[in-house]
DNA sequence: GTGGTCTAGACCACT
DNA sequence: GTGGTCTAGACCACA
């Protein structure tokens, strides 16, 4: 219980973004079932307010649908889990060369960082 | 007022942290005093007995030192602070790795995610 | 309750102290365990927290480890307890010589001091 | 302002023995006046019926005397005060055997630390 | 003014 | 139960 948010943004853009990992990762499949509003509440520690409004935001976005009486649902169309997967994979790009242009590195020591990613990749 | 605390890690790991940034960026030079404790708890929106702790791990890190009454400096060993650089871009480095590991990339986006870090670089 | 701390030095070094004599009088074995913190306070009579800074810094030495919600326990280091036992005459020889000095005996009365000491230990 | 007492011993037996440090020091010198009652119980931040106390006892040992409405003086004789300078080395030694006792030091420890006190005194 | 220490009392995660 | 962290507020020595 408890779910960590970062206090200096809206917490109903965090949970957007949960819900987004939760289906790129295939914990929630293509239109498989996301959690109810009220659970998902108890489980964040939030208002249900404030995940009905993330919940909204979804579906104007296209990447859950609701069926009256039944529950809210992740998108079946593979082509746009596939495009949120790329979308946070770049926000999470771009937060990293934010922090490390901060830190100042110098070529070398950038290049030495990127050969390290790469390595762990190959 | 209000620093953007993690609420899932101690806040004085977070306090040295920053105290490390801000000298690795320069804004505070070798030798250069830090904040006093009770600015630095205002500023941060913490009890001062946070930030003291924080500052006497960084002591004991040989981050910074004291001077009785006078206040608290960071060290003046250049080669420490450059060692920190590092030390805060693996740690960056680290966190992105996992990051894009969670979200399941395959072998074509992830080749296309380095190349814009290398852009970003060159 | 209530033990006889000396109100010039910091008390939570007197605690490490007392820690550190009883596990080398053999009261407590190695990788026995010291009292709890809320114990030790009640018994010393002083507040937990400062007995939580004392074993934080007794485990920061290596002299005592800590398992996670069970409790604390001395090294099993033999060596590092036979140092500690070391350090520990070696500072109450200081303490002795420095009173003694104070004192401004002359060479026959430090003779015969040392006598005493020889005689008592043979 | 403030003595550091020790808690667990009557403070007019610790005012007695500082007196006689003193004297044994050569701070003050054999028949000089020592420090008033109120003088001393506001330098040592005790109440004056404790000072006066610990002067009653000094003056029943012949360790000082009392002028009436002059003051209070150590002792003229030489051979008294060498005797407290005798004691006071005494009862160090008896402490610092105590304290080494409990430590448990083996044969060669202890051979070490004698080895050690005879350096510095020859 | 500075940091250093201590108390009081609270909440947390882990076992 | 355990230790770990945090807040609130106090007093201290040092410069």
């Amino acid at each position: 219980m408890g779910f960590p948010f970062d206090p200096t943004r809206p917490i109903y853009l965090q949970i957007m973004e949960e819900i987004k990992k939760r289906a790129v990762r295939g914990e929630i499949p293509p239109g498989g079932q996301i959690p109810s509003v009220r659970d998902l509440a108890k489980e964040m520690g939030v208002n249900p307010n404030t995940v009905a409004r993330a919940y909204l935001e979804l579906e104007r976005e296209g990447f859950v649908f609701t069926k009256r009486g039944q529950g809210t649902y992740v998108t079946q169309d593979f082509a746009r889990i596939e495009q949120e997967r790329e979308r946070l994979a770049e926000s999470a790009r771009q937060r990293f060369l934010k922090e490390i242009e901060s830190l100042g590195l110098n070529e070398d020591q950038k290049a030495e960082l990127l050969r390290k990613i790469e390595e762990d990749w190959s």
